[in-house]
DNA sequence: AATGAATGAGCCTTCATTCAT
DNA sequence: TATGAATGAAGGCTCATTCAT
């Protein structure tokens, strides 16, 4: 590729992020390409379809998020990595990318299939990350990756919904996983 | 009204309540009337506007879990009586509506600003159960209302994002959610 | 026909009047409805369709400004009746219903046709003052009554056009048509 | 803009010019893209809304009867400028823009305010060849810009509406316009 | 006879996608 | 390759007219 049409994919990328973020799904293509500052006929060269475009947004903000746990599993204590990923998930990501969960709702898009292997390699990072808090012993054992997943999910809704009890109801939440007696 | 105005009015409300839940709000007005065996002329006589006729839907719903709330505040014991809404509203509530739900969430409409009253009366209810918990000692004295209104805005978005391990994260947020020392 | 029935169908023909002078041809039968207080249907009844409705508008009026013709032949100075009916036509009947000559100069439709009964009392009224005047040595002898009818025709356009300048302008026209000499 | 564009645009004012002029302004976008041989969007590309069409189709006739104006202001006899101008107006432009008139007149626009400086030049025209006939001193010297203007439109309308009589009516105004004693 | 609810065709406008420049 | 003009299929909404109450 070009070094031109590298720069104008990614540039495409960065806004349709922001945009998407900002103001849902439903802006329209033409305004992605004004943002950007390129035509709108390059975006549909990069990307074959809106849906496409939006796919490869969520790959990427994914990608950033496993490298964020892989950074945390790799630094952290153990004891307390799934929590600070998690608080990091919620309370940083989850602000930032509200739109984008949004439009993942409202648009029957199932992540999962949409970017298989970043999903996978998401879920392997929340495995290791659970595993190192369960054997140090701060994190119940009855809980799997998909329910801490599931709970992440739940979490960042509730910062969604009421960004100034995020806080408080994280750590509800965080409370209920932790392994008892440890509270 | 006329008879035949009421039986058309509430059988639109009621097409239009499954059809939003399962297929969205991208879903053409036209479409609602052809489920609905009306013109479509029909559904803009008794709602304005499309986003008019979502906003009864979502009233219309609203008033029911009111019902349901006030009915568990006078039957159940009282130590329990939050935590049987609060599954009743994601085990059951969050299945049905979560069509609603999404897409209420990727279209920017608030429910607060679109049916004021009934979100008022949502969170009396809500604030009454609270109330009962905690003094009856279930109850973690340190939430408020809108912690809990999140907490369970949460836990809908657990359980549509992942229906098999709904059951095991609610319990994960319960615990969380329940006074010290009773777990 | 029953009285209640000749009461609203009078009722509807004036509010109809009034309507489509203010606020031209496009606004909606059932406004027209609304503010004769009765249903739509009842106008249909009355008038099989909207055109109707307005052609019966018009002929209603046309009677109404020969009804004005005639009672200025016979009381009137014959020397200056034309004059003081084509005034009175501009300043008096233009002001009121220039609604009315703008939506049937938008809409296609011809006067002649759609009442020609009226019509032609209207010329006939015109053509006697005409001749009065022109007998009486006022008006120019090498006019016929299809130019006076346009004339009137422009200095109600001319009056639609600019109510300020309607007064002088319409002296203009009417020293073209006063014959020589006269001035 | 690329030369492909400019074309359809300028194709598209003419089609669009003669179907109003011809059946009026309730003819649909979809009809004027079709004689146009053009999609329906690409008319919204070039013109916002379908009054934006139109306004841009009186401001482009308004511009040629300025450019008419001006040559004859240069190369006619000034004391006979005027009344040709004004002759023209009604024999030639009026005729063929007839259904814009009257579009105009049933919907409330005001060309005033559509096509500001393109009314403020026609006026200037007018003013320097009113101005010119009056020093020639073959106009009369108590009319003014704004009369001349009312003047036109009822002219226009008179040939409008009778197209038999518009020869001899006009003269009939011109005679009430010219300087006493110059008949 | 009156009412006003229901119908449904049709219009304006938007926007994902294609294609000529 | 990039551009942005063109396309055309929908969709929301209006309103003349019909018809059940």
């Amino acid at each position: 590729m070009r070094a031109d049409a590298a720069r104008n994919r990614a540039r495409v990328l960065e806004v349709a992020y922001e945009t998407f973020a900002a103001d849902g799904l439903s802006v329209p293509i033409d305004e992605i390409a004004r943002r950007a500052g390129v035509g709108a006929g390059t975006i549909y060269r990069h990307f074959p379809t809106k849906d496409a475009l939006f796919q490869a947004v969520i790959a990427e903000r994914i990608r950033g998020v496993v490298d964020e746990g892989r950074a945390l599993l790799a630094e952290a204590d153990p004891a307390d990595a799934l929590f600070m990923f998690l608080r990091s998930m919620v309370l940083q990501w989850g602000a930032a990318d509200r739109g984008l969960v949004d439009a993942l709702a409202g648009s029957g898009i199932d992540v999962n299939t949409v970017v298989p292997e970043a999903e996978d390699e998401y879920l392997a990072v929340l495995g290791d990350l659970l595993a190192a808090g369960q054997k140090a012993g701060t994190v119940r054992r009855d809980v799997t990756v998909s329910d801490v997943k599931a709970l992440l999910v739940g979490c960042q809704a509730m910062q969604a919904y009421n960004d100034d009890v995020a806080e408080r109801v994280t750590s509800v939440v965080f409370d209920g996983l932790r392994a008892k007696g440890r509270r």
